[in-house]
DNA sequence: TACTAAATGCAATACTGTTGCACTTATTTT
DNA sequence: AAAATAAGTGCAACAGTATTGCATTTAGTA
């Protein structure tokens, strides 16, 4: 992802261009799957981790990022679609873990699963979570 | 739920029968949502936290409760089904978390969708978590 | 009833998440 | 281009949940 992207995504987002923000940016556009905060401070030392929880705080509210449902207690964060907005997050997709490498990744552009609720419940948002072996690792 | 039959929930899953672990048992059999340990504190006042905190560990270990999904940061806990042993769970289910009263319900015998991941990836076991509105909140 | 392994309570610690405040920086306005 | 302003950053401190060690008590068993 070219410096120019990274810097309209924010824009585009009501961010402010910042090195904090456009470092982060590029971290998840390397690496394609989910990381934690501590992923980030591993990778990206020189910033205070208030900085970068605060930084993963305004990504999660103008929708460059959202949170993904994990049972470990520690947030895991992936990219958003382009159709995510502070108003509208678009988060129905497919979350795969792999149990060989632990990576998680966010899976898009499959087949929406036919959801089946009992009567007289209303679905409004899903999150389908995987688990298995990635391509790397099948 | 009958103490005979949280006894031999215990004793199926080779958990010594205390005081605490058939309190906690009747519980989640009382309110048939998830559970926070909070909960638990908040209805079973008279032990220790770290007794709950290990009784849960039991419960998980030994397959009479699953940890449930999600993006808070804070362990929720439901009932498996029949079929979970220690060696085995067996938690491809669905999760309902109404956006009104908060609870979250895990839903069985529903038909199982149809998972589609990307060529190569193999799939293990799935997890939904969809939001909304429950029976009752509807 | 005595024995043994497991469960419990208490104290202490670790870790993740969160807030307040002074200072710096990005953007806006003049 | 400089000044004004609103937002971002670092540091220190705090809050909440999760986790461990150890002495004591209790459940299951011989």
């Amino acid at each position: 992802m070219e410096q120019k992207e990274r810097e309209s995504i924010l824009k585009n987002h009501r961010l402010r261009v910042t090195n904090c923000r456009l470092d982060v940016l590029e971290m998840f556009s390397k690496v394609d799957h989910a990381l934690s905060q501590k992923d980030l401070e591993g990778s990206l030392q020189g910033y205070d981790r208030v900085t970068l929880y605060r930084t993963l705080q305004s990504f999660i509210d103008k929708g460059v990022l959202h949170k993904i449902p994990n049972e470990s207690g520690v947030a895991t964060f992936g990219i958003c679609f382009d159709t995510c907005t502070s108003e509208d997050h678009n988060h129905n997709h497919l979350h795969f873990k792999c149990n060989q490498c632990g990576n998680i990744e966010c899976i898009e552009n499959q087949p929406i699963p036919k959801i089946d609720v009992p009567n007289g419940y209303k679905v409004q948002h899903w999150n389908m979570i995987v688990d298995g072996l990635c391509k790397s690792c099948a």
